[in-house]
DNA sequence: TCTGGGGTCCTAGGACCC
DNA sequence: TCTGGGGTCCTAGGACCC
């Protein structure tokens, strides 16, 4: 049987400014957005305190906790300390899936082959993450990806938990579904007016096939079930997934119907997003728009195109396009664009400085990039500009 | 002074093809 | 005339996670 450790690291990005900032330490601090509208992303366990926590509105943090000390998000900061966490957790074990700026799998079957106290193996992970890069974390141990998820969650910070399925039904069952892995907001009270208020509840109408749940849970209701019986998945994938999209969103200080501020703020996303495909090596065939109305309605307009996105320029011509169909003249408090259907973009630095493609079949940007070439060269032509069909758009 | 930002996955309906 | 059925792609919306 497979042993997995789920490593889940402890107030990351609070943790992290008390690393920087020792002078911090024991006083309650948040770190999250600044702004009018900005949210507590982690709070200190001091900070909690207070009541303090994720998601709560900066100012009603500030005004639950007077002495509160609010950092920005410093998030390539927390991206380096987090590299640092993985490489650690090699040192462990090859087997290490990065799940989240903040948390990983760990197979330690193999690693523990031999090991006379896999308890002490345990605490040797925790202690020395802590002394050699100064991060707390909580460690779940289990048979599968599951059980381990859920077991870093029972004690926290610095906590082990292991999780066995015998350990099921005194461990799991007693929680209340909120807590259940891939149940939310939205599902809880459903689940609790149908007379579901603990896993162990849950578990046996999914074993019953109470059919409310099975169609609550639709395809899904037979891993649910797997899992209210500490059953499930227990690869740990080392190689990472490719990114399916690519996207960038925005809530405004205020809301807004104004055109000029609304496509300046677009514009902006659009270049970060090219940034990224850019250094991502990516193209898109799909650009999405999302707005958020004041009310919180979300709306969002998509078109598959025959030509790759693969620049902020191009993406932006695209994402106005977009906007001005369907978006404009309606009062809007967050746009987004995202760039989806990826697939690796072989464009060189060299290719992307000559010219900019975006508007021609790859295959005739790649005739034209021999012209350029014979141009600057002053060399033989080997393509005359009739062979070069340009394409109006890909728009469908 | 209500409610961030970056993602993944699922559902459902319509178009289209065979 | 009285309405197939499966597969795939696209789009819009939404739940959920960290």
């Amino acid at each position: 049987m497979a042993v997995l450790m789920h490593v889940d690291l402890n107030a990351f990005f609070a943790e992290a400014e008390l690393l920087r900032h020792p002078e911090y330490r024991g006083k309650p601090l948040a770190v999250g957005g600044k702004g009018r509208r900005g949210v507590v992303s982690t709070a200190s366990y001091e900070a909690r305190k207070y009541g303090v926590g994720s998601g709560m509105p900066s100012y009603q943090a500030k005004a639950a906790c007077p002495n509160l000390i609010f950092l920005p998000v410093d998030f390539s900061y927390y991206e380096m300390l987090s590299s640092s966490f993985f490489n650690y957790l090699k040192r462990y074990s090859p087997l290490v899936e990065p799940i989240s700026i903040d948390e990983g799998y760990v197979d330690i079957t193999k690693a523990l082959e031999g090991v006379e106290d896999p308890m002490g193996f345990v605490k040797q992970v925790q202690r020395g993450l802590l002394l050699e890069i100064g991060l707390k974390c909580s460690i779940g141990v289990a048979p599968n990806r599951f059980l381990a998820k859920m077991a870093s969650d029972m004690k926290k910070p610095m906590g082990i938990t292991v999780l066995r399925r015998r350990d099921v039904p005194r461990l799991l069952w007693p929680l209340p579904v909120s807590s259940f892995y891939g149940i939310g907001r939205k599902s809880v009270p459903l689940l609790q007016k149908a007379g579901y208020k603990t896993i162990g509840e849950l578990a046996e109408g999914l074993k019953r096939g109470d059919p409310y749940l099975v169609s609550f849970f639709g395809k899904n209701y037979r891993e649910v079930l797997a899992h209210a019986y500490g059953q499930g998945n227990d690869r740990v994938e080392v190689v990472p997934a490719e990114p399916k999209s690519i996207g960038r969103s925005l809530t405004l200080e205020q809301d807004s119907n104004d055109p000029e501020e609304i496509e300046s703020r677009l514009e902006g996303l659009c270049l970060e997003v090219g940034a990224t495909l850019k250094r991502e090596r990516k193209e898109g065939m799909g650009v999405s728009l999302t707005v958020r109305e004041p009310s919180f309605k979300n709306h969002s307009k998509s078109l598959t195109y025959e030509v790759p996105v693969s620049d902020g320029k191009g993406l932006y011509e695209k994402a106005l396009a977009l906007y001005e169909e369907f978006f404009l003249g309606i009062s809007i408090r967050l746009i987004g664009v995202t760039v989806f259907s990826l697939r690796e973009s072989n464009s060189t630095d060299i290719q992307m400085s000559f010219f900019d493609y975006g508007d021609y079949e790859k295959k005739d940007a790649t005739k034209l990039m021999v012209q350029e070439w014979n141009r600057r060269l002053e060399g033989p032509v080997l393509m005359v500009a009739s062979q070069v069909s340009k394409k109006k758009d890909g728009t469908k």
